[in-house]
DNA sequence: GGATTGATCTCGTAC
DNA sequence: GTACGAGGTCAATCC
């Protein structure tokens, strides 16, 4: 169970054993303290005087924040050695890390607060999309997906106020516009998609020209449009799909020519 | 004055308000929370419920850490829009980023602990120095700096065992191997040095050969036994040299042929 | 604003 | 272990 524990305004001698037991018990701690900071490692950079925010990891790893911007002033990815201790009227939080050899040492002249807490508890998956261009490369390379016997003609073929995303023939010899949302499907994507059919069929009056709308989900109004528009809906598993992109990718490394196609 | 407000073990509600008031008094937000988390943006993630640590910085940026390693598993670098309400029996913590539109949901379900830092007075200047190589390389265009009329024959010379940082030939027609440290030089410093001296006097019979120790400081111990290798020391102010050289490299841009052969 | 470049990049993976 | 590539890269600089 992930426990907290805290210190608000300790004096050095409170904050420096609160510390300590929480390094050895490899608590995630949170500081807000003054102090200055020097580097040596890969690179050297000294920090004087100032409040800042510190995160020590129960993996080693130590950030130091100052009150803007994505990155820490100064950081350990991991540390194989943090030791804490009392030097002069301040405290000395030292981490090594090894391979490459680097050192960073915060000198604490006064803590203002410290938390431990003792077990985060995290273990949810983190769970990344692709965006809707890769997942449209990834189906177009791989278009039986969508439905068996399909071969690509054309990937974002321009058309009046867009693209559409893939553009197919059938085993029929019919024409297929494909949409790709990586999103549940709302009406305007049905729209969108069938624009985008309708100025196909324009274009050329005697083709035979299908429409289908791919996407992880599809809300009630968009299918009772789409079916009364005559198009279709496929159901992808965009997390699926993600996972075997990603292999791809590992395996190929190069992009192959639909790739480069699709690009734009 | 830096001041520090926090909440143990809040309710949603109190937390709720707490968190609130310090998004609008733009203070420094450290909570840590189970929670779950949506990010649509230029990717798309989702994340499963969990205990973690999420900061809020002053200028809206954003960082959601878990229990390892340097990187936030969700952030935002900033946020124009940061907004904290109640949807069912949760905290909805949502920060939205125009250009690129970007949207990072965290649904909290329950607050363990949360900080709020009122000022954080930050405003010591963060040095950076360069490393060894980039040191010798801007000595290397600059040998006045280590001794007025050298000419620099070459950089990163092979030796047995190494390479000589500069070698050079001074007014009187000498060689001079120089040796370039970033930090205090020690003994090993000294005796390598001496060895780079000792094998181009080798090489060279007849040649006189001086060495040179460049650095920002020397311990007593590799002074000694400097002097009493007939070696010499000349001290440099590393910052001035890293603050030129980052000047040097805003207006010139492009590689000089001594850079070049200084990236070996 | 967009394009380019460096980073104590970090992080994963292949070899 | 090293080497290589991707990243919601971030952040600074140039245009």
């Amino acid at each position: 169970m992930t426990t907290v524990k805290y210190l608000a305004e300790p004096d050095l001698d409170r904050a420096l054993n609160f510390i300590s037991s929480a390094v050895a018990q490899r608590d995630m701690i949170v500081m807000v303290v003054k102090c200055s900071i020097a580097y040596e490692g890969r690179g050297a950079s000294r920090l004087g005087e100032g409040d800042r925010l510190v995160i020590v990891k129960p993996d080693g790893a130590v950030l130091v924040h100052r009150p803007t911007g994505y990155s820490p002033v100064n950081w350990q990815p991991d540390s194989h050695v943090i030791t804490v201790e009392k030097q002069d009227d301040r405290i000395l939080f030292r981490s090594v890390r090894k391979r490459p050899r680097e050192v960073l040492e915060i000198l604490i002249s006064r803590v203002y607060f410290v938390v431990a807490i003792h077990r985060l508890l995290d273990d949810a998956e983190f769970i990344e999309y692709l965006d809707e261009s890769e997942i449209a490369d990834y189906l177009a390379r791989y278009p039986d997906l969508i439905e068996e016997g399909l071969r690509v003609v054309r990937r974002e073929r321009p058309v009046e106020g867009g693209y559409a995303d893939i553009v197919a023939v059938d085993k029929q010899g019919r024409y297929v516009v494909i949409e790709v949302k990586r999103v549940t499907a709302g009406v305007d994507a049905v729209k969108q998609l069938h624009r985008y059919v309708e100025m196909l069929r324009k274009a050329n009056a005697e083709a035979k020209v299908r429409g289908i709308l791919v996407a992880p989900a599809i809300t009630k109004d968009a299918l009772s449009l789409l079916t009364s528009l005559g198009l279709e809906y496929k159901h992808v598993d965009i997390a699926r799909i993600h996972k075997k992109a990603k292999q791809e990718r590992r395996q190929n490394g190069s992009l192959s020519l639909l790739d480069f196609i699709g690009k734009r």
